[in-house]
DNA sequence: CCAACCCGTTCACTTAAGTGAAGAAAAACG
DNA sequence: CGTTTTTCTTCACTTAAGTGAACGGGTTGG
């Protein structure tokens, strides 16, 4: 399992086994259950998440509706929004698989940072690929109909659509299961 | 007008008049008229955007038709995808009033930044800001209905409402200016 | 084994956005 | 100043998503 972990920082920084020793004895894996909630809405946290298997899932209450706006699987961090600004989150995440995640609060983080600095680098790449990532991705939302977001989906994360229950499929496409349920109709019968 | 950007930079750092003098005889300030294009899809730019005065439209054409993401107006900075990614770019920029801006190659970033060190600390400390702002945006936006949207940015961005066609503003809330204008009918008709 | 629940689908109906056309008001321009 | 173009609105009609209800197929658990 921390191969895994190991094999995706190497393809940034290269560890010396010292520093893989130390990562490791920071005993940060933690194992959770399908249907916990890891943060929810009007709480603080501290703690940043890295999905090293499994499948998390943000979402918001509005109107008493669940609104997922996003899913983070395998090789996919969260800094949650509150971590940052330090106020009460305003959000969900939860567990729909049962996966092992990485969890470290900000003190973890500075003393990590601080013993190598190689951290600080990777982690300066990482929200830089991050930021350009989620430009594209605003983009082509903004751009694209249900059906053609649900298209995209298909194409790009093909394992969500495996996954990932339709009802939340449909809350993340922005529309409700029933309307996912006739477009799904509507695109089988184009095919044909 | 130069006054403008400095005032800016001091929420972030500090400069001396020495700095200043060196940022000022890099001769980066640009008037651009309305409705220039900046960039077009295709092309290959180096150049990063900051608006000192007047406003910027971002849009793909999709279809044959455009498609608004977003307007930058004082105080907001554009770095292209295709700058980062020195791939050309996937959508245009254009001037859509009288702007004055600030233009600036990655070569010209670069010298800047290693001259004075203060700067790269500005730029992280800026596009943290954005990253984080980027994705409560992006999460408004997924969890939103047009009309919901709109009377966001109404609340939001009461001046971009006010300068920006009618047409534009409905290329970027994602639906057609006839809608629009329905919309706006409707939420009057609320009011009242 | 059956009841309860969750999930996906279908249906009929409502509401909002898309489309194409047309017209009026405002701005731009020679 | 008048003409042209742009911009915004309205209308009638189409299409797609929202809503509420209902059904069947799968679990799950008592």
């Amino acid at each position: 399992m921390q191969d895994l972990l190991f094999d995706f920082i190497s393809k940034y920084i290269s560890l010396t086994e010292e520093e893989k020793n130390a990562i490791i004895s920071l005993d940060i894996f933690r194992s959770v259950k399908k249907g916990t909630t890891l943060l929810k809405e009007g709480q603080k946290s501290q703690d940043s998440l890295f999905v090293l298997k499994g499948c998390m899932r943000k979402y918001y209450i509005i109107d008493g509706e669940e609104k997922t706006t996003a899913f983070f699987t395998e090789m996919e961090g969260i800094t949650p929004n509150c971590v940052i600004s330090k106020t009460p989150s305003e959000y969900y995440l939860s567990c729909i698989e049962d996966s092992i995640v990485l969890v470290s609060d900000a003190d973890m983080g500075a003393a990590i940072n601080s013993k190598f600095p190689k951290f600080e680098i990777m982690c300066r790449i990482l929200s830089e690929e991050l930021l350009a990532k989620q430009q594209i991705d605003f983009d082509e939302f903004k751009t694209s109909s249900p059906e053609q977001r649900y298209l995209n989906l298909i194409d790009k994360r093909p394992d969500l659509v495996q996954r990932v229950p339709q009802h939340l499929l449909a809350s993340y496409l922005g529309i409700k299961p029933q309307s996912l349920s006739r477009l799904r109709a509507r695109i089988l019968e184009k095919k044909s």
